[in-house]
DNA sequence: TGATCCTGTCAATATTATGTTTAATATTTG
DNA sequence: CAAATATTAAACATAATATTGACAGGATCA
C-alpha cells in the first residue's frame, strides 16, 4: 500500500480557488471534509478531499447555499452542477429575481475588475494587469469571467482604440496576457480522447484570436476536444485541419470586419473544402456581416456563447461519444 | 567511464530560478541533493541534481511544502506537478501520462526532442507536442532548450513550409504552443521592480513573435525587466511604449524578411521616436538584411542569443540598478 | 419593518516553516 | 591586489498555519 500523497492547505486553495480561511471555516462549521494532520497540527488533505471541495465550490458558485449542499454526496453534487448549467439558459433569468444573491456580487466584482484592468492597460503595466485578471478569474466562475470581464474589457479596448484614446501597444499587451490566460484555462480542461473534436480558427484576414480562444474554451467546457489553430487561416488549411484531425465540427470566429469583402467568398471556399456535411458554427462580433453567406453555406450563426454551447451540447446529445 | 559534467552553484541557480543561498539551505535542512565538491570545497552539481531541483521548485510553486516533497522521487514529483497543472478547476477526468525518464546526453536529447516534436506537429497533435516539449524543458537547461530545441525546430518548420511539406496550420499549432511555454517561462522569472526595463517588440510588418519572446526571456534571465509588446508594432507605438515604461533599452526582433523594403525607413523612424540616446538591440534571422541601416541608426546588431545577453549584462554593469 | 440567521471576512495570537541576511573566512577571478 | 563569489553557522525576518472570536452585509422570517 503506497501512502497516498497528502496536500497542505495552500495547495488546496490553489486548486480549488477557495481561500484558506474559508476552507477552515467550512470544516469547523459544516464538517465538509476531515483532513488528517501532521505531527504539528497542519492539515493534510487527500485528493478526494480536494475533489469534494471543488464540487462544493462549484455548487456554491451556482447559487446554492453551502449549508444546503454539504450533506450531498459527490455524485449528487455533480448532478446538481450539471443541472444548474443547463438551467441557466432555460429560465430566461434576464432581469428578474431567480438567483439575485451571487449576481449582485458578481456585478460588482466584474465592473471593478474591468475598470482596474483598464487602468493597468493604460499604464502599460503588464504585471499589474495580470494580477487584476487572475484575481478576477479565481473570484468568478469561468463563464462569468469570460462573459462579464474579458468580453466587455475588449469591447471597451476596441472602443477606446477607435476613439484614439488607446494605442496599439496597449491592446497588444492586453491581448498577449489574456491570450495566455485563456490558453492556460483551455489546457487545464482534460477531455477524453474519444470526445468529439472541433477545430477552431479564424478565416484569412482575421487576426483576432481572443474570440476563437473563447470559443475553444466554451467547446471544451461542453465536453468537446478543442483543437485551436489560431488566426488568419486560408480555407484550404482549415479544410486540411478538419480532415486530418477527424473533427466533427468547425468553429469560426469573426472579429469586427468593417470592409472585408473577401470574407463571403472565403466562407464559400471553406464550406467547399470541409465538405457539405460538416457542421460549421460562426460567431464573434463581425458575425452580423455574414449572416447571408452563412445561410447560403448552411453554417449556424451563434450570437453569443450561450447559444454556441447550446448548439454543441445538442449536437453531442445526438451523436454522443466516439462517432 | 566518462566524467559527467558538473556545475557550480551559480549555474544551478540560473537554471532553476532558485537563489544560491536557498539551494544551500535546502541541502542543509532537507538533504535535497548531495553535490560533489571540488578540492576546495565548492559544490559541484550533476545534471541529475539540476533536474531534481527544477522538479522540486515546480512542486513548491504548485503549493506543496518543500519539506513534504523532498522525500518523493523524481517520477513522483513529475506526476505531482502534472496533476496539479491539469487538475486546476474541473474535478472530473483522471489523466495519466505514461512518461518514462530515460537519461541521455544533451546532444541526443535535443535531436530526439526536435524530431519527435516535428512528428507531433505533422500529425497535428497539440497534446503530444506539448508533452514532448515540456519534457525536454525539464531535461535541459533553459539555454539549451531554447537554442538547441526551439530555434532549430522552427528553422526546420520554416524550411519544410517553404518546400511545401508543411502547411500553415502546422506552423500555427506549433507557434501557439511554444508561445505559451515561453510566456510561462518568462512569467516565472521574478525580477525586481527596480531592475532596468527593456521593451521588446517586432517592427510593423513582422508577425513572428517567437524571436521576440526568446529575446525577452534572455533579457529577463540577465536580470532585466522585460516588457513584451508583441509583433507588428509601428514606430510611434514603440516610441510611446519605451517612454511610457521608462525603458532603458529597446530590443527588436526581425524575422526572415525577404523583400521588406519598408523596414529600413521604419527603423529610421523608430530611432527618431525613441530619441538618439536609447540603446537599440536588433536580432533575429532577418538581421542580415538591415546591418547597414542598423549602423546608420547606431543600433547594436546581435547575431545570437549569447551576444545579446553579453550586451545586456555589460550595459547593466555600467548602469547597475535604478536611476 | 426589525430581529435573526447564514456566511464570508478579518483580527489577535501563538506556533512553525521557510526564506533571507549577516559575519567570519576562504577561494576565485580579472 | 581588489573585487566578486563560496562556505558555514547562526541569527533574523517573513509568511503560513491553526485557533478562537468577532463583525458585517445580505437573506430570511416574523
Amino acid at each position: 500500500m503506497e501512502t497516498p500523497i497528502l496536500h497542505p492547505i495552500r495547495y488546496v486553495a490553489l486548486q480549488t480557488g477557495l481561500k484558506p480561511y474559508l476552507i477552515r471555516t467550512w470544516e469547523v462549521r459544516y464538517d465538509v471534509v476531515c483532513p488528517k494532520r501532521t505531527g504539528n497540527n497542519r492539515r493534510l488533505y487527500s485528493d478526494d478531499d480536494v475533489k469534494r471541495l471543488k464540487l462544493l465550490k462549484m455548487a456554491v458558485d451556482c447559487g446554492h447555499a453551502i449549508s444546503s449542499v454539504v450533506p450531498l454526496g459527490n455524485q449528487e453534487l455533480q448532478a446538481l452542477v450539471a443541472q444548474a448549467r443547463n438551467d441557466r439558459q432555460g429560465p430566461e433569468a434576464i432581469g428578474s429575481t431567480a438567483s439575485s444573491g451571487p449576481r449582485d456580487m458578481t456585478q460588482h466584482v466584474t465592473a471593478h475588475a474591468v475598470e482596474s484592468a483598464l487602468a493597468r492597460i493604460i499604464q502599460l503595466d503588464p504585471h499589474g494587469l495580470e494580477g487584476v485578471l487572475s484575481e478576477a478569474a479565481v473570484e468568478l466562475p469561468r463563464q462569468a469571467f469570460l462573459q462579464s470581464v474579458i468580453v466587455p474589457l475588449f469591447a471597451r479596448i476596441g472602443a477606446l482604440w477607435r476613439s484614439g484614446e488607446l494605442k496599439i501597444v496597449n491592446e497588444h499587451m492586453a491581448s498577449a496576457i489574456v491570450r495566455s490566460m485563456l490558453w492556460d484555462m483551455l489546457r487545464s480542461i482534460e477531455i477524453s480522447e474519444t470526445a468529439p473534436r472541433i477545430v477552431v480558427a479564424t478565416p484569412v484576414g482575421h487576426w483576432h484570436e481572443l474570440g476563437a480562444l473563447i470559443a475553444a474554451l466554451s467547446a471544451s467546457e461542453s465536453g468537446w476536444r478543442s483543437l485551436y489553430f489560431g488566426p488568419n487561416l486560408p480555407s484550404e488549411e482549415i479544410g486540411y485541419a478538419v480532415k486530418k484531425c477527424e473533427a466533427a465540427a468547425l468553429g469560426l470566429s469573426i472579429g469586427h470586419c468593417l470592409k472585408d469583402s473577401t470574407l463571403p467568398s472565403e466562407l464559400l471556399r471553406i464550406r467547399r473544402s470541409v465538405g457539405h456535411r460538416m457542421p460549421i458554427y460562426i460567431g464573434g462580433e463581425g458575425v452580423v456581416f455574414v449572416r447571408q453567406t452563412a445561410a447560403k453555406i448552411k453554417a449556424v450563426v451563434v450570437d453569443d456563447l450561450t447559444a454556441f454551447r447550446d448548439q454543441l451540447e445538442r449536437f453531442m446529445r445526438d451523436v454522443p461519444d466516439g462517432s
